[in-house]
DNA sequence: CAGGTTCTGGACAGAGCGGTCCGTAATCGT
DNA sequence: ACGATTACGGACCGCTCTGTCCAGAACCTG
């Protein structure tokens, strides 16, 4: 043992994050990185190995802070379609403000690199597949809460959440109307039954 | 007059827009664009200006091209509702080749530029504003058709058709199964009722 | 307090980037 | 056929990128 690390890892890790979240991997710079988390550059590369590695740790990152969120909202204590609704208002309110207006990380990665990227790619694929699963579980509370239709399938309806909530944040870094955007959460929910 | 150019302006502009379509803005190079192109990059700076120039270019070419196809199939001899399903089968169909399993160009530069490039956002804007308008005329003939429910505002119905086929093609662009994908489409039509 | 270990900042390297420029070749109008 | 004009290829430039390396400071153990 010897001196140790003089920076908090996962904060370092989110702040990383932070910047690839904004501004894409292949436009942000090691300076940039560098500089958001206040470490240098062989702190970066002894600890994370990589520009590349440290992605893939952000996208891991991402899921267990912000994805497990939505997780954690299905033992919410209210009707299961009320939950959705409000996990989807809350991803319009974010929209709204410029700061946060960079919309879900999985689905930034997910159009910019998955494709090519398989790594990265199998660490979104996860990601969605932990937000499917929360909505399946809202989905078969609220059916049997009867304020969800149970016409369809509850996994097909789960993955239709997911869609919908990722192309409504596609819309909203196109054009940033909060108003259409609730407009389009009206019908998704709305689709329930 | 002189020398006549050897290339044909707009097939090469198509082909620039196929490689930022794949790689995106950032990741594509100059050597990326001019192999593809067939030109030299002398030609490219003469002909389009910048590389910027040249990738806001694309995006109005691919509104020229692609998007005003979905416009003409608002003149399709079917029912409304039919031709609209039909319009996301075909999206999912393109998910499935793995040529052309990279989403809607307009999709991808909301995605990774829009945000921070001003006038590529405007032009993405534009372009699903018309796509917005193609799926309003589809909705305002099911209405009379009797095929789409009336109990939603027509635009509000064509905006949300435009968030759900741009939620469609990210889930592509992250897991390729396709049928997951048609339970998606399944549930967005049932949702018009 | 001393010795070994580990972290850190900054200099450095090699490659690739976007973009410019110019000599040359091709094609036009006359 | 010839001069004016334009397109083309490729060398070239300055910059920034990712990644490496090392000297020295900081820290722990005994």
């Amino acid at each position: 043992m010897a001196r140790p690390k003089e920076f908090d890892v996962d904060e370092a890790l989110g702040r990383a994050m932070d910047v690839f979240w904004s501004h894409g991997y292949k436009a942000t710079s090691l300076g940039d990185l560098t500089s958001a988390m206040g470490i240098s550059k062989s702190s970066l590369y002894e600890t994370f190995g990589s520009k590349h590695d440290l992605f893939l740790a952000t996208i891991e990152h991402y899921i267990r802070t912000v994805t497990s969120q939505i997780s954690g909202a299905t033992h919410i204590n209210a009707p299961a379609r009320k939950v959705i609704r409000a996990l989807f208002d809350r991803a319009v309110q974010r929209m709204a403000e410029p700061t946060s207006r960079r919309g879900c990380y999985l689905n930034n990665c997910a159009v910019e690199v998955s494709v090519r990227d398989a790594q990265a790619g199998m660490r979104v694929e996860q990601g969605l597949a932990i937000m499917e699963e929360a909505f399946h579980t809202l989905i078969v509370r609220g059916q049997r809460e009867g304020t969800i239709s149970p016409s369809h399938d509850t996994r097909a309806m789960a993955r239709f959440l997911v869609s919908s909530l990722n192309g409504i944040l596609v819309m909203g870094k196109a054009h940033a109307d909060t108003e259409k955007l609730y407009d389009v959460v009206d019908i998704t929910i709305s689709a329930l039954g």
